[in-house]
RNA sequence: GCCCCUGUAGCUCAACGGAUAGAGCACCUGCCUUCUAAGCAGUAGGUUGUGGGUUCGAAUCCCGCCAGGGGCGCCA
């Protein structure tokens, strides 16, 4: 924002050391440590070193602030308000005031895309959530889906072009699985409401009886052989009950506010993916142990002469022929440049249990000169646990299931809001309920390193106090009431540029300083595919408003304090609204 | 055996190699006749698992060790 101020007075440090016969270090401005005002600074320490590694006797930090000082003494402050050497440190302050005024009237220029980044021209996919048809689809999948919307979300505000790629596991034994005990315990039944769940108990049935009677498996199997010569039956109930599925799924993404532009199946990828291992087995990449009952499998690290084992042996097709998931993720990943030849990025969020798996795929690619392979990547995320690290299995029915705890996060929401705020007419509770629900479950996913496990339980997940969603909303609510409050105010409608002479309250002053670093961390989230970066700004904007709110009175301020303090509440409801929605999450008006 | 992740306040977690390591929860003390108390202010809480190294400067980077979790030929 100051960036000419600073290069004159860099300029004038250069010019300073080389009379005077210091070896400057290469200069770092960094933003001061926000103390009430703003600023950039420098440090000298480099250039100390650099002098006492030449065998000069200095205390390194005591030398630093002698250059700091000297430099400090020969600087006019133009352009800034004031100049101050400090513990070795140059620091330059900035005109509250001036800087106070461009950060509200950038945001209110900006409104919307306040924060966005320019256009990359780059195309991004991104592919999450891929949940099994014909299963549940439980918490643990919760995270994978929550957060690669957000990262979309993200990515696409910061200037790339984004395209959010699904690909449902539509085939596997668990389908197999649940084709057979619906056709032996359910046939002819339909899905209830709640299809997904509905599914996710046939499914949980299936496994149930196969445990308790093994010998139910020569049934599983002569479904299997049913499906593998493609019996009309079976493919008829197979389309017909994978459409149930992805029709729950489609109601569970709207209900999560999460969409895809496109959809790949694995069903569709076997025999590609069986073609693709067809010609790695001719280049020789592949070696083909069928015949002695093997596999075939592609020695990596043999492959590129690695002595140590890093990217080890790959089965990318099972002895008896079949496909693997293998088989179809090496399909799918040239598929996905096929269908867009223009990806700069195709990235996978999937857990990191599948880290290895797809290093391999990549790999097994690029050896067999895929050239796109070094353009894909895996996110991964660690797993949610239920207490006592019990991994979610649908099989093992050691699930929440999202049905569940949507409704239970909207139904508590709602109570919440009846309770706080009565005056609320039923359309609003309504929404509120699930603008609040759907925010408190969240959030505390999206507020943690991608590489943590997140251990599920449902005194967290509905906690509507603290560093929680609710309490970001409720800021962006209270920003509204008080706008809402002004109207009608001459002073406010015209919102014209305010000049913020009077003296600034450390709190207003806070809070302008939290909005300005916005941009900033938008950049670094997308960068570092993090939405903690941006769940953690945003509870620091909605924490300064809080103290703003309490220590600043605005609708009875006297005229050009209350005229400067809305534009700053205006400023500030937009940059949480900016903010939650890269979250995914909805900033409600009243609450 | 090889590889990956994690270890920070009682608990859950933050902290682009920079200045005095910060929040929330829980506990304790205050604050509603005011723009919604889903809030605010205050008290208390730390040898950043451990031992070295690099650096002017390390929770952060490198190496060793300890503890927990995960992955490693036909599951996805």
């Amino acid at each position: 924002m100051f960036l000419t101020e600073q290069q004159t007075i860099e300029t004038k440090i250069k010019t300073f050391c080389e009379a005077n016969g210091i070896l400057l270090a290469a200069l770092e401005w960094k933003p001061l440590p926000f103390n009430g005002e703003w600023g950039i600074s420098t440090s000298f320490f480099a250039t100390a070193a650099a002098e006492s590694r030449l065998g000069k006797n200095i205390v390194v930090a005591k030398r630093a602030q002698e250059i700091a000082e000297q430099i400090k003494g020969q600087l006019g402050a133009e352009g800034f308000s004031r100049i101050e050497a400090v513990r070795g440190y140059l620091n330059l302050y900035f005109d509250t005031h001036k800087y106070s005024r461009r950060v509200v009237d950038t945001v209110l220029e900006q409104q919307g895309r306040f924060g966005s980044g320019p256009a990359t021209g780059q195309q991004v996919m991104i592919e999450f959530s891929h949940p099994n048809t014909h299963k549940a689809f439980h918490v643990g999948h919760l995270r994978g889906t929550i957060l690669g919307d957000s990262i979309c979300r993200i990515l696409d505000f910061a200037g790339y072009e984004v395209v959010r790629a699904n690909y449902p596991g539509d085939m596997g034994l668990h389908v197999i699985k649940w084709l057979w005990g619906y056709l032996k315990y359910h046939n002819g039944e339909e899905p209830s409401a709640d299809i997904t769940k509905w599914m996710g108990e046939v499914y949980a049935e299936a496994s149930k009886r196969l445990e308790e009677n093994p010998d139910l498996e020569t049934e599983v199997r002569g479904v299997y052989a049913r499906w593998d010569q493609r019996d009309p039956e079976i493919v008829t109930l197979w389309e017909r009950t994978r459409e149930w599925s992805l029709e729950g799924f489609r109601q569970m993404y709207t209900a999560l506010d999460v969409r895809f532009d496109v959809y790949y199946f694995n069903s569709q990828e076997e025999k590609p993916g069986k073609e693709i291992v067809d010609e790695l087995i001719r280049s020789g990449i592949a070696s083909d142990d069928r015949a002695q009952g093997g596999a075939v499998i592609v020695k990596i690290d043999e492959f590129l002469g690695l002595d140590k084992e890093q990217f080890r042996t790959a089965v990318v097709l099972r002895s008896d022929g079949t496909a693997l998931y293998a088989t179809e993720d090496l399909a799918l990943t040239l598929h996905k440049f096929h269908d867009y030849p223009d990806l700069a990025k195709s990235l996978y969020l999937v857990d990191v249990r599948q880290s290895l798996h797809f290093t391999q795929v990549f790999k097994i690619l690029e050896i067999a000169g895929h050239a796109e392979a070094q353009k894909c990547g895996h996110i991964s995320y660690e797993l949610v646990t239920l207490p006592g690290n019990v991994v979610m299995s649908s099989r093992e029915g050691t699930v929440v299931l999202l049905e569940d705890l949507l409704r239970e996060a909207t139904s508590r929401a709602r109570a919440e809001a009846q309770k706080k705020n009565p005056a609320l007419t039923e359309t609003q509770l309504e929404s509120v309920a699930k603008a609040v629900g759907l925010g408190a479950l969240k959030y505390p996913i999206l507020a943690r390193e991608n590489t943590k496990m997140v251990t599920f339980d449902w005194q967290t997940a509905l906690d509507f106090n603290g560093q929680a969603a609710p309490y970001i909303q409720y800021a962006h609510v209270r920003c509204n009431s008080i706008l809402k409050k002004a109207q009608g105010d001459p002073q406010t409608l015209n919102f014209h540029r305010s000049p913020y002479e009077y003296e600034l309250n450390p709190a207003e002053v806070q809070l302008i300083d939290m909005l300005s670093r916005f941009p900033d961390e938008v950049q670094r989230a997308a960068a570092e595919y993090k939405p903690l970066i941006i769940a953690s700004i945003a509870y620091d904007i909605a924490k300064a408003f809080a103290g703003f709110y309490d220590a600043c009175p605005v609708v009875q301020a006297e005229p050009r304090i209350r005229a400067a303090r809305l534009r700053i509440v205006a400023a500030t409801k937009q940059t949480l609204a900016n903010s939650l929605a890269l979250l995914g999450i909805t900033a409600p008006e009243v609450m």
